[in-house]
DNA sequence: AATGAATGAGCATTCATTCAT
DNA sequence: GATGAATGAATGCTCATTCAT
């Protein structure tokens, strides 16, 4: 028995990630989230603290699902450390193409509005890396330096982050097939985890 | 040489790019920007149309420090393609790193703000990433097709782009060297116009 | 013997009256109050007819709290009128200082939030000045004409009372010892009660 | 050649005073201001840098006047200090009950509002009540100890405080003819400045 | 006896912009 | 070439209160 989708938490959510994607923090203001909503704009005070929090529970919102993601593949053990780096790298890119509204909340969006966001939660997404970092030197097969691993994996993410940022804001050539470019640049990033000696 | 702002012009833009990196758009209020430079929030009005104005100006200061740089590299003959690859990807990293205030305004910027800036400025760009196509196929050496080489130039920047957004961001692991990371950063782009199978 | 407040209601004067006495009148809000009872502010409504009726019942609390002080020493019947006298003047003057929050609720908010409040509350307090009045007459002992005793007994009461309020608003000079002053103000409204010419 | 009482500034001081004393501090609040004034609420920022600024403004109106009072008296030199006293007081009541909406605003409003409110005006004011405590050192002629001094004058202050107060809030009772309180309450004062020996 | 949800009015403040001078 | 005065709209937020449960 599910509730209607008339939960006013979720809606003012809603509303709220609509309104900060197309126009921005400033803009994605309590009166207009209530304005789209429908209600006023006390009651979003009733379900968050202030527009910090609201904010905040955006950024949950995002984390939790990219996480999800990420994790089925980081911890699927049936797979060889290839296997697992192309599905994570190709996870996080559909990620980021396929809900570019919580992309941006967690990833584009100036560190301004994000400063008071709990570590904590940004170290859960740093160790994500790491662990793609373990598997880059699984792949890699030589027992590199931690260091080196870092790098790699900073690489990586770096590389994969340039794609979705691009293609989000929509700066990338509108003639180039956008299916391609992310294809090959989860080869790209791949190929981070060749074994040396090349 | 830069010559002491005299000109009030100059001022407001100094003044109104600092802003801009510091606070953000929004907090880049007219007044503010008067206050800093010393005059009248009116007088702005004298040298812009108005605060939209005002920042498309900035995005040209911007575009024109990039192009010369880029240029530079670009059109001097006495290199091969593979020079002058390495050279416009670390001028580019360069300016980024370098100019955040400038790079923050032309590209990271949420397209929201920078939605009416000309599109033939944005095309000047686009211009120079096609020569950067041009001097891939002239590295690989094996006359690919255009397509490819557009794909391999749209790689390499989204590379350099994410690198330079994460950095700027401060998103990056503080442990690492962030010199280390520009150079490998380069040498990860420079892959792309590695001959085909070697 | 004061229980504790088990009672809601009263744990809504108490925390109602700490709010007034930290925070002023508007900033005593039915919320703030609730939060710190630890109930809903809907709640509060079921004890009181609204925010006035609230600060009405305040008022009581401390109206009660003076007379009854007041008139352990007025009803003594052992006494001289000199001691009654005494004694009143320094019971005023003890509960203005211990009680500051009342002492403020009743005679040192501005009268707009008091002009509802029920006038014969305040002619009981009258009354009682009425008391001191007659103390004085007997102590001066020459059957003065009542508007006489009527003034000595006002120069009193303003005497005492600014005496609290300039305490309580923490406006005498710190380096004064406030003991030391309680006593001369006590003496110096027992002047009042000299028999004249002497 | 005097301006027109069209005087933005002085009309919005005059409204604030008014709006403080007939409904407190929380309730003068710009947008009333501003509309009883007959602007709007962002003019009052032309003018007074926010709402604190203003009041101190106030407050500064009404230090000024006051003292401009006191110290025609206490700078008189052809008088005694009996005369410089009597004096004093009368000019202190005057003032209170003259200009009740500057006296609230200085001494009555709770110091809450005042904190903020440069220290060195309030030792401005204390200075004069310095110089009454040796005028009735003077008038005592026994050279009393400084500290007995000290209480002296306090003691007057808060005799004439309270009945400024007293009346000014209209606690007293209205059949007692004000201007006879008044004058009795000097000579209350005045008492105490009597040589000792009584 | 108590709550949770909701509201409408109000607050101080900041903003981009205009206009007469 | 520059200013001072002014504005209307918007912002985040808090308030007392109501109502159905």
């Amino acid at each position: 028995m599910p509730r209607p989708a008339t939960n006013l938490r979720e809606s003012i959510l809603d509303q709220a990630r609509r309104l900060l994607l197309a126009e921005g923090y400033t803009r994605m203001s309590m009166r207009r989230i209530a304005s789209r909503v429908g209600c006023t704009a006390t009651s979003l005070y009733l379900y968050f603290k202030n527009k910090n929090g609201l904010f905040h529970a955006l950024m949950d919102e995002g984390m939790d699902k990219l996480f999800v993601g990420l994790d089925h593949v980081l911890e699927s053990t049936d797979t060889t450390p290839q296997e697992r780096l192309r599905g994570v790298f190709r996870t996080y890119l559909d990620f980021g193409l396929e809900n570019p509204e919580f992309y941006e909340v967690m990833f584009l969006l100036h560190p301004r509005h994000t400063r008071r966001y709990p570590p904590e939660k940004y170290r859960a997404a740093r160790n994500r890396l790491e662990r793609v970092g373990a598997d880059i030197a699984l792949a890699r097969g030589d027992d590199p330096d931690p260091a080196e691993v870092q790098v790699l994996a900073a690489l990586a993410w770096t590389s994969l982050h340039g794609t979705i940022s691009l293609l989000v804001a929509q700066r990338v050539d509108a003639r180039l097939d956008q299916e391609t470019l992310v294809d090959r640049a989860v080869e790209h990033a791949m190929a981070l985890a060749l074994p040396p000696q090349s």
